[in-house]
DNA sequence: CAGATAAGTCAACATGACTGTCCTTAATTC
DNA sequence: GAATTAAGGACAGTCATGTTGACTTATCTG
């Protein structure tokens, strides 16, 4: 899965994506308000490319978040999951169920902990995940490759600037 | 609401926050990875901070979408609305329907085109979108001001990237 | 005038979240 | 070893927000 877009880092090289560059004023509410569209859009548009997928499999995007958190980190416990969807437990059983009935989800007993349940994929469940996978990254990377290597980093930056402090090292960890 | 977090921004003179930098393979699966995560983190930290409001009012996420819009742009039509927020005018109905009893949002018949119904917020829907709009602002501020003026242009450029060229117009438009 | 467009409305339904409660099993603590 | 705590499953009801489809009214445009 590790592909390049070569069409994309060619561009990426070429011609990085023009926007208005932030002002020195870069806190004014104009800069605020751009940065708050340009999240509800930019991310509205990632996911929504993997909408037809799901849908063919009578999936929705709750299914597609515990794919994708699974295959990232196999072995997870239930709980580990609901702390990083910030959903209840009586939520996420529903979406598991749905997913181990369909035989795209397997638990294990916990070795150090047998109360636990670890979650990984089944083979059509990291088959259905690298579809999925496929489509954000194809978003991603056009958009990557559209901006150039730097404006990535501070897409980064800010991004993590969101993020409560409390909640960071949930993230990083995620990326170690 | 043009307010400086001096705080903030003196961290952003002082300390840009350091995020390891994107690596020239940028594209990298784990790279797409960091980025789909910290979109999705990132997005949901920031409206997470509106929601007690919201509850406190009665009203949800999808009302506090038509308040911010209405808002930008003020005397936008039906349409225009539905539009921006990729939903059913059923959809959107309910919501404006629930606004509108409430007195938040007022409509009136188009001048040009008479069939259109142009919306606009009454002085309490002003004053509720303004007190959600510092909740975002507080922590796009924050994030911003960690980050630093030049990750924020590259933050706007990765999320325009998102978007499909077919779409920047009307986002663009919402920005001028 | 005929057809297209903007909007409203009613109905039925799907999804994904929530709360609350009860239960089982396993680990921890006293 | 007994009591408590923690992880997870199960069941029930509710709410918010989206969907389709069908129909109506007013208005604009060719």
């Amino acid at each position: 899965m590790t592909v390049l877009n070569s069409a994309a880092a060619t561009q990426a090289a070429v011609s990085p994506l023009k926007v208005t560059p932030a002002s020195p004023l870069f806190l004014r509410e104009d800069e605020i308000r751009r940065g708050i569209e340009l999240l509800y859009f930019g991310y509205t548009s990632m996911i929504r490319g993997a909408d037809a997928i799901l849908e063919a499999q009578g999936l929705g995007r709750a299914h597609h978040r515990s794919l994708y958190f699974i295959a990232r980190r196999p072995g997870l416990s239930v709980g580990e999951l609901i702390s990083l969807l910030g959903i209840t437990k009586q939520s996420l059983a529903r979406v598991l169920n749905d997913l181990g009935n369909r035989e795209l989800v397997e638990q294990r007993v916990g070795v150090v902990d047998r109360r636990q349940r670890l979650l990984t994929l089944t083979a059509s469940g990291a088959a259905l995940e690298a579809r999925l996978f496929t489509e954000l990254e194809r978003s991603m990377a056009r958009a990557y490759g559209e901006a150039g290597q730097q404006a990535v980093t501070g897409f980064w930056a800010v991004l993590m600037g969101l993020v409560p402090p409390a909640d960071r090292p949930q993230v990083e960890a995620l990326q170690g």
